[in-house]
This record gives C-alpha cells, sequence and structure tokens, in this order.
DNA sequence: ATGATGTGCTTCGGATTCGAAGCAACTGCC
DNA sequence: GGCAGTTGCTTCGAATCCGAAGCACATCAT
C-alpha cells in the first residue's frame, strides 16, 4: 500500500517534537493560569470563549463539540460542571427536542473578562516573545493548513457505525 | 503592572487556535493509531521513544520527565504500568539510593518497533502532507525557537520553594 | 557527627478524560 | 401512519492525569 515503512528525517522528526512539545508546554502554563485566575480548566474556557464569541452567546452542544477537539462525553460533563457554576444555561431547543442549547451567563462572561488579561500575558510571553511578526504570520498560515487538512481527513476508522445489513443488502451508502 | 490588558490581534489569535488545534488532532490520530497497533498510549510511546534512544535504553525518572512534558506522578504509574507489561524494567541506581533508572526491554523495542511504521504514516497523511518541505523546515525552526524559550521560562510561579537564607549569603549558583 | 534542608520518587485523593452503551427524538421510505 | 435507521445528548465504567503530601536518601553547615 504505502510505499516501504520509512523513517523520517530530521527536520521532520525537529517539526513533529516541537508542535508537540511547544504546544504541550504553552497548554500547561495556560491551563495553570487559568486555573490560578478563573478555577477554569483549559476546555472550560474554550466553550466559555467560544460562546462569548457566537451570536446572542449560544451554540448547540454538537457545534461546541466541532469547535473543540474534546468528546461528547467530555463536554456534556464540563457543561454540567460550568451550569451548576452558573456560568452557563442549557436549554432544549424548541425546534428540535433532542438538541440542547447553551448560553453563556453574565457571570460566565464576567468569568472570562476576568481571566483573559492574564491569559494574554501568558501567550505574549511565552509563546510569542521570541517570535517575530512575520514568525507568527508564517506559523499561523502553515498551522492552519495543517489543521484544516485534518480537520478533512477523517480518523483513519471513522466509519460511524458499520452496521450488519439483514443479508445480502450490501449497497454502498 | 504590565502594560494596559490589551489583546491579541487576529494573526496572533489564528496562530494560538491553529497551534493548539492542529496539535490536538494530531495527538489524537496518532493517540488512536498507538493504542490500535500496540495498546500504547501517547505518554507510554513517549518514553519507549525516549528510552530507545538513549545510551544503554536507560534514564532516569527525572530525566524522563524532563524530557516529556507530564507530571512526576503521572510519570510513575505509566512507568508502572510499562513495567507490568514487561516493557521496561525499573532498578535503583547504585549511586543515588534514591534514583531509579528505567530501561526498555527487547520486548518494549520490539512494541516500539510494531508501532512505528503506522506512526510515520500518519504523521505523513495528517501533518505533512499539506506541507512543502520549506514550510516543514520554517515549522521546525519557529517551534524550536518558541519551545525553548518556554523551557527556559519558568511557569510564572515555578520557584520550587524560595527558601530565605540565613542572611547576606546570596551567591549565585 | 548531626540536624536542617534539598532531592527523587511514590502514594493518595480527586478531577477529567474517553468510548461504549443507552435513551429519546427525528427522518425517510414503504 | 409506522417502522428502520440516524442523530443528539447523557450515563456508565475504566483509565489517566495532576498536585499535595509523604518517605527515604543526600548534602551542607555547623
Amino acid at each position: 500500500m504505502t510505499s516501504a515503512p520509512r523513517s523520517l528525517d530530521a527536520t521532520q522528526l525537529g517539526a513533529y517534537f516541537a508542535l508537540i512539545e511547544a504546544s504541550s508546554l504553552l497548554k500547561h502554563a495556560v491551563e495553570q493560569q487559568l486555573r490560578d485566575a478563573g478555577d477554569l480548566s483549559y476546555v472550560q474556557f474554550q466553550l466559555l470563549a467560544t460562546l462569548g464569541d457566537s451570536p446572542a452567546g449560544s451554540r448547540r452542544m454538537t457545534d461546541l463539540a466541532d469547535g473543540v477537539v474534546y468528546s461528547r462525553s467530555g463536554l456534556t460533563y464540563q457543561a454540567q460542571t460550568l451550569e451548576k457554576r452558573g456560568l452557563v444555561t442549557r436549554t432544549q431547543s424548541s425546534d428540535d427536542e433532542r438538541s440542547v442549547t447553551v448560553t453563556i451567563t453574565d457571570e460566565g462572561r464576567g468569568v472570562l473578562a476576568k481571566v483573559f488579561p492574564g491569559h494574554i500575558t501568558v501567550l505574549d510571553e511565552l509563546l510569542f516573545a521570541p517570535l517575530s511578526r512575520a514568525d507568527i504570520e508564517t506559523l499561523a498560515d502553515i498551522l492552519a493548513r495543517a489543521r484544516d487538512h485534518m480537520r478533512r481527513t477523517p480518523p483513519r476508522s471513522a466509519e460511524p457505525r458499520r452496521r450488519r445489513k439483514p443479508a445480502g443488502t450490501d449497497q454502498l451508502p
């Protein structure tokens, strides 16, 4: 299928490791700041920030899950947590009874506002400080392309559920 | 304290989000492949790979923790797991009674070898496919600088415990 | 030596994660 | 209409993660 299981050259390895390490370090630092400043986990912050940017401060669970990279069940868990703290509300959609609309509350926006300045400071000091303007632009461009490609490419076993047909009725979807 | 709590411009935001999303997506995909191919978590793979690259296939716990971004306790947990499966051994250092040396076993190398080809395939298909040679070089360069900077920069409250000196006895290490 | 401090690792408890399974509501097709 | 299949979300159980506290050895100053 693919050609011989070749190995990666030094540059590729470097890019791969640097990507993983840089994002891990950054994420850890950001997580700590969020925890200290507003008692938020990273996902919780992402959810609030996404909602804060959304029209009417609302989104369906599914849309949220698409934006963030988390599992559905994890999203449910965090949404519950945020609801308990009064930072979001959850309401049934009227047109689709199954669908749940999550909305950020004023208190949620308050926490977001309280946490933002420190968040930006961390980014400035850790990520942007050693990079030039041009670096940042280049980085954004390259990573955006990689991300978009990955989003388009199914995870290699993402068939949503292969159901067995009654018998012999096997046409492709 | 810091200057006015400015906000990020579009490019910076783009770079930040792209970094987080791209690394998350990549990590998830890699994790799945590792799970399927060798029943390894990502950390476990990182540990084995690090050991495999080390002289004599050995490292002290602390050195491993520095290489990977994980917490000490998490490292202990994974090392135990790997030991149970016979992929590494743990032995006391002779010169420092507290220190534990982790060594990869032949079986560990076997798992590593079994998992590698698929690992590389995932990287090729997901990360490198949409990027040019030059992109990869640039990416490696920029992210390496960012990573090195972050490693140098203490996490803003990482003073390992500032003991008060008796008085005036302050020379640098 | 000997106590004070520092270091290396583990244990402990709690939080967060995921996938699989379950439930309820929607859709399409006969 | 009415049932098969799909979709949206939650629940469940197990795995994994982290920080704080604990333990044992090392090192340093007295």
